[in-house]
DNA sequence: CCGCAAGTTAAGCCTTGGCTAACTTGTGAT
DNA sequence: ATCACAAGTTAGCCAAGGCTTAACTTGCGG
């Protein structure tokens, strides 16, 4: 079946790969790779290869075979109009109807695809335009702006500091291999325990579990920080 | 593709079927033809025919080839379901967010088949539990009781009958828009002075003034009386 | 009892989105 | 410098969902 109001082709399918390609995107600074974007939708790589086609058929990206993929303008509108309606639709249902928050967000990826531009205007009004969400993510404007990610070096936290860890510099691949290894990847949360003097390592705790991290290691991982 | 939160084979092509089912059912109490609900969704009769087959083979509604279909308790249930959605959608969308009445309808077809159980109840509540739609139309309960609705179109009635105009059949959004233009909305009392013959219009006396009301829009209008 | 409208089946088309298997490419290690 | 191997791509396939037209049955009114 075709998406509620047809929309030119832009599948809900079609808004999903946008919006990984833009948050792989943004976690790595670089064209994103097909298997890393057939990893973030559960599909095979064939089929994210199928699919990365479509969206440049439909003007949403540019491809370099065999070297990634990055959004076009209009693709990262595409993107950036989801990743609104997303944002928007969990803070709503969460304040204003008092969802639990850990339904916000299945509900929410159901909704963002649903919802007409209109309406998700009147929330965004009922919400006092809000430009961030409760986790700080920045929410992008109707037409399209989204705040610089203001991203610090892992190096510049003070303990106590919690933030998210959306890339490392040059996105070094030994280092994201290394840390991979450790169970640490971009996007995890984190939070700096203690840092030891004379430049040395600081303890962090990520979800996965607490690692002490120094030397320009953490003058690359970059943080987001709400 | 399927739909968003698999529901075991009951697609939105589905529930728009139960649901056109149910409300052809309700006009007229009788077995629904084929070609009625074929006119309704706007597809062919043979698309509607397939779509009954497999209505049935959901256990959503029974047919006699050649007579009709009727819904069974469980189809009962999925068009209640999608109708209470639908109205509470309506009435929340217009009500606590400002959406001008002649959208709302559209925006709540689609947003009725994307809603979890949760969500709807989470409005219901926010609502205070309406009852009934601003159309007039009663909305059925989370448990799919609804109120029988004795009203009837007011082209059936006859000079010197009052009632209270109570809603515009499926909506129609376009109709309420012309209505309100002229003062007429929901909730109005009326009478009929006067019937034409030959199909012709009736001229029905409201609060705000006469007007001589005719074709379809009179059998879209559907009156209480007393 | 017959014809015609309503209903049904048959056959097929197209899209969406996925899969596996087999191929090419580009790269890092020797 | 080359070569093996991982990453990417293509080819070929499948199933589901919905719709269509064309050709058939049915059953009912005259």
């Amino acid at each position: 079946m075709a998406t509620a109001t047809d929309t030119g082709g832009i599948s809900d399918a079609v808004q999903d790969y946008a919006k990984a390609i833009y948050s792989l995107h943004e976690r790595s600074d670089d064209a994103v790779s097909t298997s890393a974007l057939a990893d973030r939708l559960a599909v095979s790589p064939a089929s994210a290869s199928a699919m990365v086609k479509r969206l440049e058929a439909l003007g949403l990206a540019t491809r370099r075979p065999y070297h990634g993929v990055e959004l076009t303008a209009a693709g990262t509108r595409v993107a950036l109009e989801v990743i609104r309606h997303h944002r928007l639709l969990e803070l709503y249902l969460a304040e204003a109807l008092g969802m639990s928050w850990d339904r916000v967000h299945e509900e929410a990826e159901v909704l963002e695809h649903a919802i007409s531009p209109e309406l998700s205007e009147l929330i965004a009004a009922k919400l006092g335009n809000p430009t961030h969400d409760p986790h700080g993510d920045p929410i992008p404007t109707a037409d399209g702006e989204i705040e610089k990610g203001s991203s610090r070096a892992l190096s510049e936290l003070e303990p106590g500091d919690r933030g998210v860890f959306v890339r490392v510099s040059d996105s070094d691949p030994e280092m994201l291999r290394w840390l991979s290894e450790r169970g640490i990847a971009p996007g995890d949360r984190l939070e700096v325990l203690e840092r030891q003097p004379f430049d040395g390592p600081l303890l962090v705790r990520f979800a996965s579990g607490d690692h002490a991290l120094g030397g320009a290691l953490v003058q690359m991982m970059r943080v987001e920080t709400a």
